[in-house]
DNA sequence: TTTAGCACTCTCCCACCAAGACTGCTAACT
DNA sequence: AGTTAGCAGTCTTGGTGGGAGAGTGCTAAA
């Protein structure tokens, strides 16, 4: 019994974890006997998930069922697909067909990724606006709106766009507010925010209350760690059988309405490149234990950077999410790039 | 039996319907007997409820059961309401504290608006961005991303903000397109798109660009019957009884976040002012007739208007639902003015 | 180490029954 | 005529029990 996870018995496990991913049944011995050439018994087999179960890769619901992986099963299956999990190429055809069918707008592409990746997968897909590691300033501009409130429009590196009412204490012509947007464009064109902050000018006191809002926006979008992601495709991880109770269902809703679990999800993001698989317990986040993720960041390396993702519970296709998530991130990069080089 | 609508049945139908509301349970006559002083006996109430059927009001789910309203109930159930439906001061007091704490971005306001009104009624909630009959041009600008690619920034009337790359033949200097721009924003500030297609200017071939580029975002902002609504609090909704069966729950999550149920919904919003009320089967649409719809418009009338509303299953409160949009359709008309005159 | 055979366990489904909830009807009452 | 008490009849709900089926674990032999 004692002598380790021999070749057969991690195709054993291999077939105990693809088999209960497309049926969400307990898979018997006698399946994996009557499905796969193993050339054993299904009494061997069951011996071998006698080991696979003291040895806390699969578990049974109860004494006279079939196993079903557990955490452990699952990461060791992860680790096992070999990385040449790639999207078909007819499929990878018809996912760039979409995303030309489509408006050119940065936050449609995302949603699109994100419906796309939904779909393939069968589950919730995420994806977060992609954000520079510190943005500078671009341009700005300001337009009258009325006699005391102007709107101040805020172009920030990458295309970023903020807009901000200002009200002032005196009333406000548009060339009087074009003056200022000139100066101020001059002097902060390409600065941080920390450098804008440093940069001592004369400063009429309209221009410094329009600087403190920049600095104020910028320092904000610094700081900001993830944009509350974008969820697409949430009733086909709902339609899965494991939230076929009604309790199970509504907590992941309130879940995925409320908590910025994203955050607490991808801490444990690391610098690492390529997808990354987070399983069940796996996951910081006690509410998460049943889910997986899978996700990649997608942009320019050190420069900006999204997140791109699949949510679902641990019982998930990890290839087919895998290449997806690696597939979709892959597109998007190429956007980012486009959009920053103007194609 | 024929003797018609007595104001004993009426009251009898009633407190069937908010006795229904509360508990989503068949109505018995005892019920009614031991909660309410009608006077009379069970027996007579129900003789009452034999009428009630008869005339369609409500029906028994079987033989030996309570009753439950019919849409035709619920109806005269809400023309009944005196229209004194308010929420309480408290209440009122209550959420504009909330408004004052949320920083001042108008989406934000609108997420809010809809939170509050999807926690009050324990029900999905939905507004619309607020739109201009018909968007006038307010400014222009152009920032130079790279050699031959720019953003547009396009400001519009009721501080709409649009915004576009834009892609030239040849190489463009942050000056030139300044130009352009200056240019521009003299000759078409103020207009609609209508106008602006009719004045004809000497257009060097990128400024002709630019206003085509314009004209379009206009015309497809003038086009646009309703944005993709923003809907908040679906798993309140989802939490009611009735959707108890998984399957019911999915078809209306998949209705949700697919089909623009909305536009076909809100086509019967007639250009009555106020509150209106849809009752499950008098909506349009096939896949609705489960549900009711309580929304109003808000804005400014004739020039920018948005809609709030609450949607839910028939059996809902309807006195809650109808003061709630009623004030918060109040509340976010108050902060539209604010935004345009520019507090 | 592998295998066949078999007893054992656990779930799932269905049928059945008893209890309880309401009504509808009838006949008497005001 | 409208109202009421009493009661039989109907339908739902929940609990129980048992049989069929699925799948394992164990034992003993190959």
């Amino acid at each position: 019994m004692l002598k380790g996870l021999t070749p057969r018995r991690e195709a054993v496990l291999s077939i105990i974890v693809s088999e209960y991913i497309v049926t969400a049944l307990p898979v018997a011995s006698e399946t994996i006997f009557r499905s796969y050439q193993l050339g054993v018994s299904p009494a061997t087999i069951r011996n071998d998930m006698a080991f696979l179960e003291e040895a806390g890769y699969i578990a049974r619901p109860h004494t006279s069922a079939g196993s079903v992986p557990l955490d452990k099963g699952y990461r060791h299956y992860v680790e096992s697909l070999t990385n040449e999990a790639e999207l078909p190429l007819e499929e990878q055809y018809r996912i760039r067909k979409l995303f030309r069918e489509v408006e050119e707008e940065f936050e449609r592409w995302l949603k699109l990724a994100a419906t796309i990746a939904a779909r393939l997968v069968r589950n919730a897909a995420l994806v977060t606006l992609p954000k520079p590691r510190q943005c500078r300033f671009k341009h700005l501009e300001l337009v009258a709106l009325q006699e005391f409130a102007a709107l101040m429009v805020l172009v920030l590196s990458e295309a970023i766009l903020k807009r901000q009412l200002l009200s002032f204490e005196e009333s406000m012509t548009q060339e009087r507010l074009t003056n200022i947007a000139d100066k101020l464009n001059a002097a902060y064109s390409g600065l941080a925010s920390s450098e804008i902050l440093v940069k001592k000018l004369e400063l009429a006191s309209e221009e410094e209350q329009v600087t403190e809002a920049v600095i104020d926006i910028m320092v904000t979008e610094d700081k900001l760690e993830y944009e509350q992601p974008h969820l697409e495709g949430l009733r086909l991880m709902l339609g899965q059988p494991e939230f076929a109770q009604k309790d199970k269902m509504l907590s992941i809703m309130e879940l995925m309405e409320t908590k910025d679990w994203l955050s607490s999800a991808l801490a444990q993001r690391s610098s690492e490149v390529g997808v990354q698989v987070v399983i069940g317990e796996e996951n910081r986040d006690e509410t998460l234990r049943d889910l997986s993720l899978i996700f990649s960041s997608y942009g320019i390396p050190g420069q900006i950077d999204g997140t791109i993702g699949v949510i679902g519970p641990t019982r998930m296709d990890y290839r087919r999410a895998i290449s997806t998530v690696g597939y979709m991130s892959e597109v998007l990069s190429g956007l980012v790039a486009g959009v920053c080089r103007g194609d």
